[in-house]
DNA sequence: GGGGAAACTACTC
DNA sequence: TTCCAGAGTAGTTTCCCC
């Protein structure tokens, strides 16, 4: 972020510039000779002052305090100290050069800017331009030529475009980046393809050249980058060297991967990112692989025992070398990025939004958990988060909304620009599925390949155990494009109704008389399911209800208490034309002649008033027509089409598997990763 | 003081 | 004109309870 050149630059005050390093990083593929000082120029001139920008700079202001308290500690560390942590570090080193394997061969396969790249496919008149996927608010990934000017993933649109007006935006796709992804079985893979070198006679070159082959056949074009080395930390930063396109081969030789780790700069690590390379240069002056192990004495003295470890491992380039486990999620969230906002309705709109989502995802995944987290971003970009563990699992709707808005009405007042919520601590029966729904084993992963297997040149060599494993991972992360909604879309946390209707494009439709299809098709099921979870949904009520209010409201004195099922009888009867036709189920709020009812308590004026942008009058006027016999303008809350079926398509179906095939059986340890999977 | 929960940070793409 | 994402994991620190 604003990570310093140094700390005695932190004083220049002629090129403001220099210290701004936020979207600026030559540790990207395809970043190298971007002209440094006109992007950082240009991020900066368009970032100062934000809010955005304020942040960052207190961000960086930590890191700085925190740079300078390291560095008192080693000028504090005396000859007798250092020696001692001298003594530490040679025996971690020891240990660790103990287990250094270069028996194996691990390969590295990471597709080329896929999101461009594919629209690139599917358009073939963008080859050669500068192109970015998203939008102006951010962008997804950026191609190679876009790339040149400075231009990359994670970039706000509109500073893309000022670095290069040329720039061509292409809205994202997920449909069509699942349709490749699937057949490419994702878009990084790591496989340990010793056992096939032997059996083949062949190198981890040639292996890695069939599989690029394979790749670009199979999508028709798509490519891919590979690295091939002794273990899975250096085979990724190899595919790194080459991109796009290429491969780099690092021999299982000490020397050569000594002499390869020793200049390479710690910020191409997995696991470095930019706070930690500010903080090895900025307190220890250590940028290169090498330095760490020059500086252990340092590194023990000032890190944890994990982090020394870690360290020390980059240093001498040991990375593992087994087929890691398969681990099970840990945990599932969901997070929405608005307009910033203090209104709290809109904002307990937003958190029931959420929590229905994650509710879906929960449901499809059959997971429950019993920790709950809120998270939050103020206006100013600072990140809270608040979190709850219930005695029991939840995973419902209801449930989700009781506990996050006791969290989120504790935070009131508060301007907000994104809410999160996140389930953890799960039901230990209810673990032990993939951590993603997206993975595959690596049976399905080669059994399906095949056009892959047809590259390798002899299917039966590569059949494999069908018992080996492994994990998929999604390169360029989905970005939705929600962001900025301004309307709300409220459904009623007590229908639990809705829940089974959220596959079904009219349950998110903004169109009226297909929600009220819908009321209509369902309401008796969801009557009896609500009668039966009566008990449960007691506090509920009040939970839900009060917070909507807003502040100088008081949840009425005839609800304390009250079951779903009083609500609902009131709400119908005060609601009449309202709440039976739209479903008192989807709308908690709705105006009556202007006076707004919660749960059909009558509200004052001035509350009507004061979120008077949230009604949709148009709505209520065509609403009007319909039911004749009313003599009342009616308004609901206006509803806003929440794009699931967009979000769903980023979630990939599992597919069916094929039987394992007859044959010669060569294993291949493969799998796909996790970003944040230890190497 | 140990252990668990909560809060926060860093990192990945 | 537009004005800085989303999902997930892990490590560290802090706090509180027993």
């Amino acid at each position: 972020m604003l990570a310093m050149a140094n700390t005695e630059s932190s004083g220049d005050t002629a090129r403001p510039w220099q210290c701004y390093n936020t979207a600026y990083t030559n540790a990207k593929a395809g970043m190298e000779g971007v002209d440094k000082e006109k992007v950082q120029r240009i991020v900066y001139e368009m970032s100062k002052g934000s809010q955005y920008f304020r942040n960052e700079e207190r961000k960086e202001a930590f890191i700085r305090e925190k740079i300078e308290n390291m560095r008192a500690r080693c000028a504090k560390l005396k000859p007798a100290d250092l020696a001692h942590y001298q003594t530490v570090a040679d025996k971690i080193i020891l240990e660790l050069e103990a287990t250094r394997d270069l028996s194996r061969i691990w390969v590295h396969v990471d597709m080329d800017a896929f999101y461009a790249a594919v629209e690139t496919l599917s358009d073939p008149s963008l080859k050669g331009k500068p192109m970015a996927v998203g939008g102006m608010s951010m962008i997804s990934t950026a191609n190679y030529e876009a790339r040149r000017f400075g231009v990359r993933a994670a970039m706000p649109g509109f500073i893309a475009r000022k670095l290069c007006p040329e720039l061509i935006f292409v809205p994202t796709d997920f449909k069509k980046y699942t349709y490749y992804s699937d057949l490419t079985r994702k878009d990084e893979a790591y496989l340990d393809v010793t056992e096939v070198c032997k059996e083949r006679g062949t190198t981890g070159e040639e292996i890695a050249r069939e599989l690029r082959a394979g790749v670009h056949d199979e999508t028709g074009g798509l490519t891919c980058s590979a690295g091939v080395a002794p273990n899975r930390l250096l085979a990724k930063v190899c595919s790194d060297i080459n991109k796009p396109n290429g491969q780099f081969i690092l021999p299982n030789d000490r020397m050569a991967v000594m002499t390869f780790i020793s200049s390479l700069p710690v910020r191409k690590i997995g696991g470095i990112g930019k706070v930690t390379e500010h903080i090895l240069r900025d307190a220890l002056g250590i940028s290169t692989c090498e330095e760490i192990l020059q500086k252990s004495s340092y590194i023990c003295a000032l890190f944890s025992n994990s982090s020394a470890d870690f360290f020390l491992s980059v240093g001498l380039a040991i990375g593992g070398t087994d087929t890691p486990q398969v681990r099970s999620r840990r945990s599932i969230s969901n997070e929405r990025t608005f307009s910033a906002t203090g209104d709290e309705a809109f904002l307990f709109c937003k958190l029931a939004d959420i929590a229905e989502m994650l509710s879906t995802d929960l449901q499809k995944e059959g997971l429950r958990g019993r920790t709950l987290t809120l998270k939050l971003k103020t206006a100013s970009f600072e990140v809270r988060t608040r979190a709850v563990t219930s005695q029991k699992n939840i995973c419902s709707t209801e449930d989700i909304m009781k506990h996050a808005s006791k969290l989120l009405k504790a935070e009131l007042p508060v301007s907000l620009r994104l809410i999160g919520l996140r389930l953890s601590h799960f039901d230990e029966e209810k673990v032990g599925a993939p951590s993603d729904p997206t993975q595959k084993t690596l049976t399905d992963y080669m059994l399906s390949g095949d056009a892959l297997r047809k590259n390798m040149g002899d299917q039966s060599s590569l059949d494999l155990d069908p018992t080996d494993h492994c994990m998929m991972h999604v390169e360029e992360t989905c970005l939705s494009k929600d962001g900025h909604q301004t309307s709300c879309d409220y459904r009623d946390p007590l229908d639990e109704n809705h829940l089974s209707n959220l596959d079904d494009s009219k349950s998110t439709s903004g169109n009226f008389e297909e929600k009220e299809e819908i009321y209509e098709s369902t309401s008796n099921a969801n009557a009896e399911k609500m009668n039966a979870n009566d008990n449960q949904n007691e506090d509920n009520v009040q939970d839900v209800v009060r917070p909507l209010l807003g502040p100088g409201y008081s949840f009425p004195d005839q609800f304390e208490g009250s079951s779903l099922d009083r609500v609902n009888s009131v709400t119908k009867t005060l609601g009449d034309v309202a709440s039976s036709s739209v479903s008192q189920k989807k709308f908690l709020l709705w105006v009556n002649d202007y006076k707004c009812s919660i749960c059909g308590i009558e509200m004052p004026p001035s509350f009507v008033e004061e979120r008077q942008e949230h009604f949709d009058f148009h709505l209520a006027e065509k609403l009007q027509k319909e039911e004749s016999g009313t003599d009342f303008k009616t308004c609901v809350l206006k509803k806003r089409n929440v794009p699931k079926d967009h979000i769903a398509s980023q979630r990939k179906h599992k597919k069916q598997k094929p039987s394992p095939k007859e044959g010669k059986h060569i294993p291949i340890d493969a799998f796909f990763v996790k970003s944040n999977q230890n190497f």
